[in-house]
DNA sequence: GGTAGACCTGGACGC
DNA sequence: GCGTCCAGGTCTACC
């Protein structure tokens, strides 16, 4: 047997003092779609990431520095190094600052203590916005199986059978048919292949949507004229650019709206209403609804970094908890 | 501007 | 095992 020993690579990043990998990865749903795996007994959280050449499998952990630590399967050259970092920035908020934090705890204080304030979200714009196509007018279990067949039938697999999520430039040339056949996705199939397109021509600027120049209405605007894009799946998207004055709104918020906030009326009075209640939030409107949601998660499930994935695969809307 | 109905999948349920 | 019903957000046609 050959004693050689294969290279491979390792990252640390430093992340702002009040990151917590643990409670900053399982803060928000896309953490328990593939590729994502959030493993509860080591509290490591793995994924594939896409480089130009080909993906690579990582395990990402914080050690005992507070320090994340990046451990790749294979040798990163330098180029991909720097692309890895910056998707893995993305992904984990590590621009999100110890002071932004501390201005959301200002206006609302019932997160200070728990430190919540970062929302787990994709290596890539196009990854959110496909996985927000995938979780409109569907359950939660469908939501997780489309996201795992369009990671394993058009997402690339590494050398140690883990797939990636398909980048924009493979599912822009998909078939519409095996979307809808293999993915499972039914008639978003089209919607996806568009927005796809869309993307690998540029029509998508993620620099010009997180631009502080350019106002919220003005980037929502935008977003509801994408395919599959309404105003449920603009305010996500919305979200997971960073912009939270916005809120979300959909059939669980409007369960959340009547069961934990006590509104009562038709649909159309408690969308209005939950407007109303998270105005005093204001550019961080969607946080405070959010981790309220969470919070209402946790406590029928418990703390979401012990949350194993099969089980929340099953089981994950308020209505199911 | 508001609304009804179609679009799909998968789970629950009854037989 | 089969048929039926239901949940879920977006889009289009129509009033």
């Amino acid at each position: 047997m050959s004693g050689s020993v294969k290279k491979r690579t390792v990252l640390h990043i430093t992340p702002p003092r009040d990151f917590d990998l643990a409670r900053d990865v399982c803060s928000y749903g896309y953490f328990v779609l593939m590729p994502n795996y959030w493993d509860v007994s080591r509290q490591k959280l793995s994924r594939v990431f896409e480089f130009v050449d080909k993906p690579s499998a990582c395990v990402i952990d914080q050690v005992s520095d507070r320090r994340l630590r990046f451990q790749f399967d294979r040798k990163l050259d330098i180029t991909e190094q720097k692309f890895a970092k910056t998707q893995a920035s993305r992904m984990l908020n590590l621009d999100v600052t110890h002071g932004e934090i501390k201005a959301f705890h200002k206006v609302d204080p019932r997160w200070k203590k728990s430190g919540k304030g970062r929302l787990f979200r994709s290596p890539t714009l196009f990854e959110d916005v496909i996985k927000t196509v995938t979780s409109c007018n569907v359950t939660w279990p469908s939501t997780v199986n489309m996201n795992r067949r369009l990671c394993e039938v058009c997402g690339r697999k590494t050398e140690s059978g883990a797939f990636s999520f398909p980048s924009a430039k493979k599912l822009a040339r998909t078939r519409v048919g095996t979307l809808r056949g293999r993915c499972r996705v039914g008639y978003r199939d089209q919607r996806i292949v568009d927005l796809a397109k869309l993307f690998v021509k540029g029509h998508v600027d993620e620099a010009w949507l997180t631009d502080p120049s350019v106002s919220d209405d003005e980037v929502f605007k935008f977003l509801i004229t994408l395919p599959g894009i309404g105003p449920y799946a603009g305010g996500n998207i919305m979200q997971l650019l960073g912009r939270f004055s916005r809120l979300a709104i959909d059939t669980e918020t409007i369960r959340h709206g009547k069961s934990a906030l006590g509104m009562s009326g038709t649909d159309a009075q408690i969308t209005k209403a939950l407007h109303a209640h998270y105005e005093p939030f204001g550019e961080h409107k969607f946080r405070s609804y959010w981790f309220e949601i969470w919070q209402h998660y946790e406590s029928k499930a418990g703390p979401s970094h012990l949350w194993e994935r099969d089980l929340v695969s099953k089981a994950f809307t308020a209505a199911n908890l």
